[in-house]
DNA sequence: CAAGTATTGTGAATGAGTACACAATTACAG
DNA sequence: CTGTAATTGTGTACTCATTCACAATACTTG
């Protein structure tokens, strides 16, 4: 028994060792340009961008310099186009399809969420174990049984898979969904998970979330950063 | 504008700077511990909780010296007594109430979520601003409406708020509910939010997180400890 | 009761991540 | 065409987090 945990780490890229931190900043810079960029912003300083997203701007200028030379020295930061190339570094310049497995009431919300489709991710395949389940469309897509899992996901070429299903036999569903090709699992369900060599488990517990929030507020923060008078 | 990011930090504790991974390590602690305990295991050495939530020992031992000492030296940890300890250092001994924003698809997915109770948590207060939800009774809560909000946080007590809404006017209601008292903040909406002073936002997106394993998926990853042969 | 064994808690060393500060560079105005 | 202002990318310093390694300690066994 081995648990899967938020193993900070870094990713190898292009000889480099890059934190994983960074490469989560990458979703939240991605996130706050399409806002400019809706806005109708072409260039952006990266003390500009740095504040939006709370953050010092060396801290994103090296988050970005790690991966390439990207700014203008003196206009700054085309923004369409650093749009773009944060979508190739994260994968996302088609939408990649990604497979769930459960379709309970969380399964069920994650289908008719609309904003994944946006982001780049398509959950085109359910599975289940559950008989009244098998066979029954739910938002649009068949769900599938858990057994039949090994074929689809190689036909389709998952690489992704969401887990929010029962506790009860997941190792078995990761290793074989690993076997199957599956590199990668967000894992809602609150049990203790052995990623397989080669893949990585991103584990949710809300659960877990809530439990900082309670010591938090009983206990006084420090930020990392003394915050700047904010001009919201 | 100003985000609310992953803003590491640290906590002030009884005159130490506690990191607040450390914090979130406690409750991946006390959810094994709860497992050691349901199997009828009484002590456990810091090397055996340490495999199963995949950590050194050296670090699990910090951790919790770092709020005391709570080892026996020669039988390790009493599991039963740790699990207390970790509750109250969690504030988790009492059921408390927390507070949920927004009675669409997630917020009804959370609010039959019958696994918070369990770990210290009840979401008895809902609120909406759509006429149609207010007042409905939604698993077994009344909605209700979010600009009597105030009121009911404060008699309440509430200190912790899910948000579970449309981003429009979110800033709004995060500046009243802190008003009202509320300390801490899960946000499932990818909107840039500024914490009010003395309040903390949790920011969780599922697109990030996706973002993040596509990018996972494509290079390779450098675990922090390299793991050594799982007896799994 | 003494010797042996194994564990906790922690000072010190290492490693990782962030912030500082500036050289190199570009734009632009006069 | 030159001077000025401002930005990027990055060497360096620093802070924070983790691991090492061991003294202090408690239990067990002969």
């Amino acid at each position: 028994m081995r648990g899967a945990q938020k193993q900070s780490g870094t990713v190898q890229f292009a000889g480099k060792r890059i934190p994983l931190q960074t490469v989560e900043r990458l979703s939240t810079y991605r996130r706050v340009l399409e806002d400019l960029h809706g806005q109708g912003i072409q260039y952006v300083y990266s003390h500009q961008l740095a504040e939006y997203v709370d953050v010092t701007s060396a801290q994103l200028r090296r988050d970005l310099a790690s991966f390439g030379s990207f700014g203008n020295i003196s206009r700054g930061y085309n923004v369409g186009q650093l749009i773009n190339t944060l979508s190739e570094l994260l994968g996302t310049v088609t939408v990649q399809p990604v497979a769930l497995v459960g379709a309970g009431n969380l399964g069920r919300t994650l289908l008719s969420y609309g904003g994944f489709v946006e982001r780049g991710f398509a959950l085109d395949l359910v599975f289940d174990n559950d008989p009244s389940k098998i066979g029954r469309v739910i938002a649009g897509r068949r769900c599938l049984d858990i057994r039949d899992a090994a074929t689809a996901l190689r036909d389709r070429q998952i690489g992704i898979a969401i887990l929010a299903c029962q506790p009860q036999g997941l190792q078995t569903i990761v290793n074989s969904f690993a076997e199957a090709g599956v590199r990668a699992f967000l894992c809602f369900v609150p049990a203790i998970l052995n990623a397989p060599p080669g893949t990585f488990i991103e584990m949710e517990d809300i659960s877990a979330k809530l439990e900082k929030l309670s010591f938090l507020g009983k206990n006084r923060v420090n930020p990392r950063r003394e915050l700047k008078a904010s001009g919201f």
